[in-house]
RNA sequence: GCGGGUGUAGCUCAAUGGUAGAGCUCCAGCCUUCCAAGCUGGCGGUGAGGGUUCGAUUCCCUUCACCCGCUCCA
C-alpha cells in the first residue's frame, strides 16, 4: 500500500470533487466542509452499508430518525449540559489549557509548574445553542444535539411498544450532530458539524459484557468486509480514567491515519445510565417489563457509535494507491465496489456519432441500476486514468467493432485486464461483479 | 481560544512599488483510435477589508482560512 499524506488525499478530494471547504467563495468557514458529487456518493454508500449491516440484515435491530433539536431537559438528563460546559484557564507561560475544576491547585499550572500564570477562567460550551422561535430568550434556548444517541433513549418506549420488541434489541440512527470542538482539524476528520452512525443495543444487565464483546467483534469485521486493510485497523480499550461519564467500558476502533492512530468508532457499555436518568427527570417509567420472569428493570446499553464522515475519510485514505505503469504514475482508488461513487463508466472510443449513440444507450440502460458516468472527452487512456483516480471499478468501452458484433470491452480497475462482453448481456455481467 | 508557520490561476511554481507569466489540468476544434500522445485556440489569479503612496500583489494594520502543537471527542 502506498504511504499517503493528508495533503495528497485532501488535494485529490478537492480536485475530483469529493469535498470542498465550506463557504469557499467567502474565504472559507472553519471546520465545515461541503461534500461534492463524488463525496456525497461515497458517504451515502458508507451509510447504506452500515444501515444494511446494522438494520436490514438483522431481525433484532430497527431504525429511527429523530429531531436534531430536542427539549433542553434531554441534555440535562444526559449530563451533557453539565459536562460540556467547562470553565477553562490558560497558562501564559507554557500555553497549556486546563479545566479549572480538574486542577488540584487553581493557581498552579500542572504542565510547567509555574504559579500565577493563568488567564481569567473562560466558559467553554461544547454544545451549539440557538433559539426556538423568533424571540431570543433564555426560555426558548435550545441545543443542537451533540450526539444522536439521546434521540434513541427518549424514544425507547415508543419504539419498543410499536414494534413489540423483546430484549435484546437495538435501535439504530444515522444523522448529524454538532459539537463546538475546541480544535477542529485534519480536514474532514474533526469538524464541528458531523454525521454519526449510532446504534443502541438494549440487553439484560447481566448479559452486557457478552454483548459488548460481540459488538467489538462485529464492528471490527464490518470495516474489514468493506475492504479496509486489516493492518490499518486496531481496537483500543480505554483506560478507566478516560471513560465518559456514562460508560462502564469503552473500546475504540482506530484507523492508522497519516498523522497516526485515531478513532473511527467508539463502542461503549453505557449501562442503564441514560434510561435511568430520563426516567428520573421526565417521571416516565422507562423500565422494561419481562413477562417471562415478571421483572421490571432498566436494560443495559451497548453502543457502537461511528463517525460517518470520518469513516468515509478513512476509506478514502485506505483506498489510495499509486503504481508505476509504463514509466507513468497511475493513481488508483482501490475502493470496495460497494463504496465506489460510480460503479461503471461508459466510454465511446472516439467522439464519432456512431459510437456515442450506442454508448449513450448503454449508459442509459445501466443507470437504472447503478451510478454510471459517460465520458467522451480526450483519449481513452486518459479517461481510464481519470476513472482509476475516482475508484470506478469498471469501464465499458464501445469501439467500432461494437457496431459489428454488438459487444464492448469491460476493463477492470485493479488489474487493468479487459474482457469482451456482449452489450445485451452487460447488465448481467456487471451485476455478477458488483454484488 | 493561545503560540509558531503559510496564503499568487483548479494544481505546481515564477515575477515586480509602475499593464502579473509558465507548465499541468479543464473546455473547444483538428488529428489519433484501448491505457495520461500531438497541434491550434480558449477559460481563469495576487484570500478579504483598510492604511501609506501619484501608483500596492509587493510596505504597514486588521480579518479570514489552512498547517503544526495544547485541550476535547464519533
Amino acid at each position: 500500500m502506498t504511504e499517503v499524506t493528508l495533503e495528497t488525499i485532501s488535494n485529490l478530494a478537492k480536485k475530483r470533487g469529493f469535498a470542498f471547504q465550506s463557504s469557499e467563495i467567502y474565504g472559507g468557514l472553519r471546520s465545515a466542509y461541503d461534500y461534492g458529487p463524488l463525496g456525497v456518493e461515497l458517504l451515502r454508500n458508507v451509510k447504506e452499508q452500515w444501515w444494511k449491516t446494522m438494520v436490514q440484515y438483522r431481525g433484532d435491530i430497527v431504525g429511527i430518525d429523530t429531531a436534531i433539536i430536542q427539549a433542553r431537559e434531554v441534555w440535562q438528563a444526559s449530563g451533557h449540559e453539565a459536562v460540556f460546559t467547562d470553565p477553562m484557564v490558560e497558562c501564559r507561560n507554557c500555553n497549556a489549557r486546563h479545566r479549572l475544576d480538574k486542577l488540584d491547585d487553581p493557581d498552579r499550572c500542572p504542565s510547567c509548574g509555574q504559579t500565577g500564570t493563568f488567564t481569567e477562567p473562560r466558559d467553554f460550551n461544547l454544545m451549539f445553542r440557538t433559539h426556538m422561535g423568533p424571540v431570543e430568550s433564555e426560555e426558548n434556548m435550545v441545543y443542537l444535539r451533540p450526539e444522536t444517541a439521546q434521540g434513541i433513549f427518549i424514544n425507547f418506549e415508543n419504539v419498543r411498544r410499536t414494534q413489540r420488541l423483546k430484549l435484546p434489541f437495538g435501535i439504530a440512527q444515522i444523522g448529524k450532530s454538532f459539537r463546538n470542538e475546541i480544535t477542529p482539524g485534519q480536514f474532514v476528520f474533526r469538524t464541528r458539524e458531523f454525521e454519526q452512525m449510532e446504534m443502541e443495543f438494549f440487553c439484560r444487565p447481566e448479559e452486557a459484557d457478552e454483548w459488548f464483546a460481540y459488538w467489538l467483534d462485529q464492528r471490527m469485521q464490518w470495516y474489514v468486509d468493506l475492504g479496509m486493510t486489516r493492518e490499518n485497523l486496531r481496537l483500543r480499550h480505554h483506560e478507566p480514567d478516560e471513560l465518559s461519564h456514562y460508560s462502564a467500558g469503552t473500546a475504540d476502533v482506530e484507523f492508522l491515519f497519516p498523522w497516526g492512530w485515531d478513532e473511527l468508532e467508539g463502542i461503549a457499555n453505557r449501562t442503564d445510565f441514560d434510561l435511568r436518568q430520563h426516567s428520573e427527570l421526565s417521571g416516565v417509567d422507562l423500565r422494561y417489563f419481562d413477562q417471562d420472569t415478571n421483572e421490571r428493570f432498566f436494560p443495559y446499553v451497548i453502543e457502537p457509535a461511528a463517525g460517518a464522515t470520518r469513516t468515509t475519510f478513512a476509506f478514502l485514505i485506505d483506498a489510495y494507491d499509486e503504481e508505476e505503469v509504463d514509466g507513468e504514475t497511475r493513481t488508483v482508488l482501490r475502493l470496495h465496489h460497494r463504496l465506489a461513487p460510480y460503479k461503471v463508466a461508459v466510454l465511446p472510443l472516439s467522439k464519432k456519432t456512431e459510437l456515442i449513440e450506442p454508448a449513450e444507450k448503454l449508459a442509459e440502460e445501466l443507470r437504472k441500476r447503478w451510478m454510471v458516468e459517460l465520458d467522451v472527452t480526450q483519449s481513452i487512456g486518459r479517461r481510464y486514468r481519470r476513472q482509476d483516480e475516482i475508484g470506478t471499478p469498471y469501464c465499458v468501452t464501445v469501439d467500432f467493432e461494437s457496431l459489428e458484433d454488438g459487444a464492448a470491452t469491460v476493463r477492470d480497475r485493479d488489474s487493468m485486464m479487459q474482457d469482451r462482453v456482449s452489450m445485451d448481456m452487460m447488465m448481467d455481467y456487471l451485476a455478477e461483479k458488483l454484488t
